[in-house]
DNA sequence: GACTCAACCTGTAGTTAAGC
DNA sequence: GCTTAACTACAGGTTGAGTC
């Protein structure tokens, strides 16, 4: 069977259908620029679509659509003619859009998108902290007031664990908020039956998920690059600045100054996954040029640490610091291959005192 | 202010190795 | 040969820093 076949078949029946894809092109970056972030434009394109509906009602749909789908481009490509490496996205999206705005229902479905979908969704998504500082900052001060660097780790997994209850609960009240205004939206004024009112609510559902979820993942990064920030604050231990013109392969958080002089780099990640092997490629000897001692790795979930990364990167003059409960910390302090370079987290202020003082 | 770009992370699929 | 475990690589929206 051919695919269009089976593409075919699978196809949802549902004139509303479209929300779902519309959502996806107006959102979707790498092949479409990325056009449904923008509140304001889609205000615009959607009131100027109902506009020329309203004022052209003596037209035959044809034309209307053809100035709306005119009206469209131009918004478009005025909006974003100084987008130079945007551009071309922006261009292929209205030809896809010309190719499936074809009825007066295509229309309809695309004006609901953009206002009730897309603009719903970018509030909501707005709502939820980028940071989960707020949620762990004071529990964090406590526990390193009591337990000292003993508290590190704890401090560590706490600031992960918490500040991501803290945005998931954001999360579910956004997602259930406007799931709500959506269902009366639908069922007041637009008077959809309840399969196509499905088929607009999961579309709706979906997409806000899937943009949650990225967040929740730039949002894990940002939040441990604060962690070790503030772990040095509350230590006293005095940062200092990058290298001039030192590229890393992977990002250093943050830089201490070693009494020797030297510099030792600070990484915070929760896992290294394939991100190592960017790393290893870089030479110790480009360490040594810019007078890099060491680079510490914090690492929070460190089941993905296999062997090969610990010996290949200790050699490159890199440090794990893993939690003190960890299966794989464990396994590497009792291994002869390994031991040099993984250290429990709790130590991890111990040393660093050591090499400043 | 608008734009560009690199880094962020994690679920998943594909590949390889180990164990039976 | 089959199953399971371990490892590897990718996708892709969000973010924040840098540039104009």
């Amino acid at each position: 069977m051919k695919t269009n076949d089976t593409l075919e078949k699978l196809k949802i029946k549902s004139k509303w259908e479209n929300v779902y894809w519309f959502s996806r092109m107006l959102i979707s970056n790498d092949k479409y620029g990325s056009i449904g972030k923008d509140n304001s434009l889609l205000a615009v394109i959607a009131s100027s679509l109902r506009i020329i509906e309203s004022e052209n009602k003596s037209s035959s749909s044809n034309d209307i659509i053809a100035l709306q789908k005119m009206a469209l481009k131009n918004l478009l490509l005025n909006r974003f003619k100084k987008a130079k490496s945007r551009l071309d996205r922006i261009q292929r999206l209205i030809r896809d859009l010309e190719s499936e705005l074809i009825t007066p229902d295509d229309i309809n479905t695309f004006i609901l998108t953009c206002e009730s979908i897309m603009i719903p969704i970018n509030q909501a998504i707005e709502n939820i902290p980028s940071n989960d500082k707020d949620f762990t900052l004071s529990i964090a001060t406590s526990y390193l007031d009591i337990q000292g660097e003993n508290g590190l780790a704890t401090v560590i997994n706490i600031w992960d664990d918490l500040g991501v209850k803290g945005c998931l609960t954001v999360e579910r009240n956004e997602i259930i908020r406007a799931f709500s205004a959506l269902r009366l939206l639908l069922s007041n004024d637009y008077k959809i039956e309840d399969f196509d009112k499905d088929v607009i609510l999961t579309s709706f559902v979906q997409e806000f998920e899937r943009r949650a979820a990225q967040k929740r993942k730039s949002r894990a990064g940002s939040s441990l690059e604060d962690v070790t920030t503030f772990i040095l604050d509350y230590f006293k231990i005095k940062s200092a600045k990058a290298p001039a013109h030192f590229q890393a392969d992977i990002e250093i958080d943050n830089w201490v100054k070693s009494k020797d002089g030297w510099l030792i780099g600070i990484s915070c990640k929760r896992t290294l996954r394939e991100r190592w092997k960017q790393v290893s490629s870089a030479e110790s000897g480009i360490l040594s040029k810019f007078k890099i001692k060491n680079v510490y790795h914090i690492l929070t979930f460190d089941e993905d640490l296999s062997d090969d990364k610990i010996t290949l990167l200790g050699n490159h003059r890199h440090i794990f610091y893993l939690p003190d409960n960890s299966r794989i910390l464990n396994h590497a302090v009792n291994h002869i291959g390994l031991k040099e370079y993984v250290r429990p987290m709790s130590l991890f202020i111990e040393d660093l005192r050591k090499e400043t003082n």
